[in-house]
DNA sequence: ATGCATTACATGCATTTGCAATAGTTGTAA
DNA sequence: TTACAACTATTGCAAATGCATGTAATGCAT
């Protein structure tokens, strides 16, 4: 419980400051380079889950990529409107829907994974090969996702 | 343009999913903790900033957190109704506003950087002192902020 | 001094967001 | 079987967001 003197506060050293000011570069990054394929960014992650396995529910969705519920709900809508995802009812239980990706929605989500890979480089571009491979090991340990 | 296959792509390993990921994790911490002190998570930054140095026109502080001018237009709005800070007139320039903390708004300003410090530690709880300060340095790089 | 670009800030408005509430479904325990 | 809790998804609505625009002031070149 010591207390920190305002004027000995520096943002640039503060975790939660660099964390929120390098998320929202990332964001306008991403941005630009989902609307150059037509992909609206806020459903990219969706899509990008759904390539990897469809077929599952809404909530399962939400939960592989930390999002609540509505939003799933939403962005699914999205998918939908665009023609690339399709919701099925689910054999096992009236109450959940299944996701599927249309033939439309699979080529797109193969298109993501360089994007972001590109993207990431270009964040990343000031540290070197051993230094991203520190990094992301760290933050993979703060996130608790390291060693699962 | 090396293609990557979408089934080789892990999201764990993506340094933009990490870092979405922690930043949400950071907001609802930050969230949570100034509520308890009566702040509002909008304009702690604000805040933060003017308790360093006031008398700054808002340009300047949108600068320094890098936030768009709209954004600090309705965060002061917010600290002026709230009695935190007032804007001043700047006698060098008609069309810019100084802002000043109220001695109220000083004093809380004064109890933010030990909630800040303590939101870090906690999220920050998994990494040794030395992976803390290599994990800081390397987002600082990251961020730009580096060596200035 | 005049015209024009730039600066500083504010805001109208459509879209997005998030909370809370709803509807319908399923499990389960009495 | 009935009642009740938990699950899954959706949506109404108020608040927040961000873009684009507006207003006023200033600097600067002609």
């Amino acid at each position: 419980m010591t207390q920190i003197n305002l004027k000995d506060f520096r943002r640039e050293d503060s975790f939660g400051f660099l964390i929120q000011t390098i998320a929202r570069t990332l964001d306008e990054k991403m941005k630009i380079e989902f609307e150059k394929v037509g992909v609206d960014y806020k459903v990219f992650a969706n899509l990008m889950v759904l390539g990897q396995q469809d077929g599952i529910n809404q909530r399962e969705i939400g939960q592989r990529l930390n999002f609540p519920e509505y939003f799933t709900s939403r962005n699914v809508d999205m998918l939908v409107n665009a023609g690339l995802a399709e919701r099925r009812p689910d054999p096992a239980s009236r109450r959940s829907l299944l996701v599927f990706l249309t033939e439309k929605g699979r080529a797109k989500a193969e298109e993501l994974p360089s994007i972001v890979r590109d993207v990431n480089k270009d964040v990343l571009q000031g540290l070197t090969d051993a230094e991203r491979q520190s990094v992301v090991g760290l933050l993979q340990t703060v996130a608790g996702v390291s060693s699962e």
